[in-house]
DNA sequence: GGACATTGTATCGGGATGATATAGTATGCT
DNA sequence: AGCATACTATATCATCCCGATACAATGTCC
């Protein structure tokens, strides 16, 4: 799932300007399996709409610069259907947390402990915030997305908690 | 978690090669939380002899190049130990899957199914590999990390066989 | 015998990240 | 009232990273 996918996909979901998406990709459901930058984000929309894929209309606001607010055209549903088609890749997760905890065991085993202790917390922050989020949302989609982000959220919490001793 | 500090972390666990140090990030316990290419293991190392945190000795192979085998400096486990020292960065999670559901209700709804029990197929596959893996590891860390990583892929597996149905 | 996998080092193009620039509005703190 | 911070909005840039590829010899499967 490329940059130019992602995009697609999003304004498959309604129109927005670049930053709406950015936004979106920053909170939201859309935050627990992607994430882009402005540095990616503009420069996709460019191409797609040199492409035919997407296409904007300026909407002009008092002392502002023009928004650009983007819509996906016939042909960059089609080019999204294609790309749905096929099966996903794999999962990627980069956690400095597991390789902390892997290293710490060489270099500082005195701080497995609080490292652990912090994780409980953070998950405990990730829950609540998840929670949140759902109770706004009514897509099912999303809910489901939301929903399995929870699920994986106690599941570690639960883990740690069990194993904390252990180690 | 940068690749300099990946780079520091697996040395302090051992020496090793350029070479064995990417086995070791697509295989093995690390492969769960990391990923790094050639093309950014390479100059890393070189980068990090320059500095004097590594530093490698030539063992000549008959018929074949000189195998470069890296070890850590006390001046690179002191950076290490500085790194480690503070808390880690979030989690970063991409999941191809999680979008492809997503985009599908707005765009090929019909997939959703298919998706899902794709998916589970490909939890089966990998709790598996885990378990193989869980089988010929010894360090309590690295086995850690492997139920870690076995938990995560049964609560994720859980979750989809539970609402399949509910979609 | 040929194709493919393994051990090993290395480079390169294209793409992504994170920071920064610009610029006006709105909100909040003291 | 004054100041700082945050928000909306687009855009660029250095730096880093990924995936593919090249080279080179050996081992292994069919």
């Amino acid at each position: 799932m490329d940059i130019r996918t992602l995009c697609l996909g999003i304004l498959s979901l309604g129109d927005a300007t670049g930053y709406e998406i950015k936004k979106m990709v920053a909170e939201g459901s859309f935050s627990f399996f992607s994430e882009a930058s402005f540095g990616s984000i503009y420069p996709a929309l460019t191409k797609l709409t040199e492409e035919g894929l997407i296409a904007f209309r300026a909407e002009s606001q008092s002392k502002r610069p023009d928004k650009k607010v983007y819509s996906l055209t016939s042909e960059g549903r089609k080019t999204l259907e294609d790309a749905l088609a096929k099966s996903p890749g794999p999962d990627r997760h980069r956690s400095e947390f597991l390789a902390a905890l892997l290293f710490a065991e060489a270099v500082a085993p005195e701080r497995t402990g609080d490292l652990i202790d912090e994780r409980l917390a953070h998950h405990d922050v990730q829950i609540e915030q998840l929670e949140m989020l759902l109770e706004g949302e009514n897509s099912p989609a999303s809910r489901f997305v939301l929903e399995y982000g929870l699920a994986m959220q106690h599941a570690a919490r639960r883990f740690l908690e069990d194993k904390r001793n252990t180690l």
